[in-house]
DNA sequence: ACCTGAACACCGTTCAAGT
DNA sequence: ACCTGAACACCGTTCAAGT
């Protein structure tokens, strides 16, 4: 994603926004994202914490190159097939990417973004969308539909894999274990939860949305 | 939701569990959960900070109780209807509650929440699924796409609302109308997205999820 | 132009001391 | 039993000073 432009001869190549941004993904990948401090990152680059400011505007402006760095790590399916196979992989690939990075879904959900990474990824979407007959109003529809059902799903993800996430598995499946008997339903259920996973889940409720979808496209011809 | 048994003729009624949660929702409420601090909430309760270390173990309890008094908090409509109508209603009724207190969604994100409120709503939804006729398997899929798609958009009514969001409505509008040139496909769609409500656009699409459990249903017999 | 050190205004939390 | 004040180990960010 970077150039490496700056690498000289000396063991510290100089700083640039890209490459302080990369190192901030690489952090909140190995430590999570609640341990990401602008002083830690510095230190991670053998830097002061406030050398940071000369290639990012504050915290926040880091946060929205991190988000967008990640989108544009998604990997875009090449445009074969119908627009439900193309829909279908392009959700899959960004599943799989919030799957690996799932601080990115935190960030987002408590900041949205609209950078050019994600902004080119929705693009991409919505054009496969008009490609196949949608309307706006339809389109515009079902970008929510379908961004709100994979959110949802990624949602899931981050919430049991993410560092953020403050409990671990085995303490949720203790407190779950010790409530249970008080919620009958939840409880026939809770092991197929406990042992879920949202990445196939998410594939397997897909159709779904696309049987919506379809139907939608019919009425309004 | 709290008895009020502390209040005595003093003008400041002694701290509880209950009163310090409560305290900490109208503030989140008022002011945005990003300027909830031990400190503030001690302040506005007149109190220092530490003594609400004698009712809460600490900040993440607190969010914890913060989360299960909003679970607490949803209308539950009465068992009346069919199944389809008796899960619509419990989902309008969430999503409600969602949008009124926009930060509970970034809470339940970031934290996850496994409180006697969210299994006692998860209980009664799980419930209404059962007797509908889904074995185990099928409810947990029905439940688990029916959370995605609710926190999905839950989701986007949290982003654009919470004062968590860092950007305000006209500043995002703004950097929309910059970029959007660049990005033909979202442009056509711009417009609808930037005035689009969540909590109709989520009624709107609750028909698709609940014709692919019905079909789920069906194929199960 | 980029990096630094000291400083400012905050955090959550601990702990000994008060009542 | 509950509340307090001082302290500790952190934050993000500003700013004047260095090179």
């Amino acid at each position: 994603m970077t150039y490496d432009a700056g690498m000289t001869t000396t063991e510290r190549p100089t700083l640039t926004r890209d490459r302080v941004i990369d190192a901030a993904v690489a952090y909140a990948d190995e430590f999570g994202l609640e341990s990401l401090s602008m002083r830690k990152l510095g230190a991670h680059l053998g830097v002061e914490a406030m050398s940071l400011y000369n290639h990012v505007d504050n915290k926040d402006d880091l946060y929205d190159g991190m988000i967008d760095a990640i989108f544009v790590d998604i990997e875009m399916p090449d445009a074969a097939g119908s627009w439900q196979e193309q829909i279908r992989s392009i959700g899959g690939a960004a599943m799989d990417t919030f799957a690996q990075h799932a601080w990115v879904v935190t960030l987002l959900m408590t900041r949205g973004n609209y950078g050019p990474g994600s902004l080119a990824f929705m693009d991409r979407t919505v054009g496969i969308l008009f490609e196949a007959g949608f309307d706006e109003d339809a389109a515009h529809h079902a970008w929510q539909l379908l961004a709100s059902h994979t959110m949802g799903y990624a949602f899931q993800v981050a919430s049991r894999d993410s560092g953020t996430f403050t409990r671990d598995e085995e303490q949720l499946a203790a407190e779950f274990a010790l409530v249970a008997p008080q919620f009958p339903h939840v409880a026939r259920i809770g092991d197929a939860m406990m042992k879920c996973d949202f990445v196939d889940e998410y594939r397997y409720t897909f159709d779904i949305v696309i049987a919506g979808l379809e139907a939608r496209l019919a009425a309004q011809r």
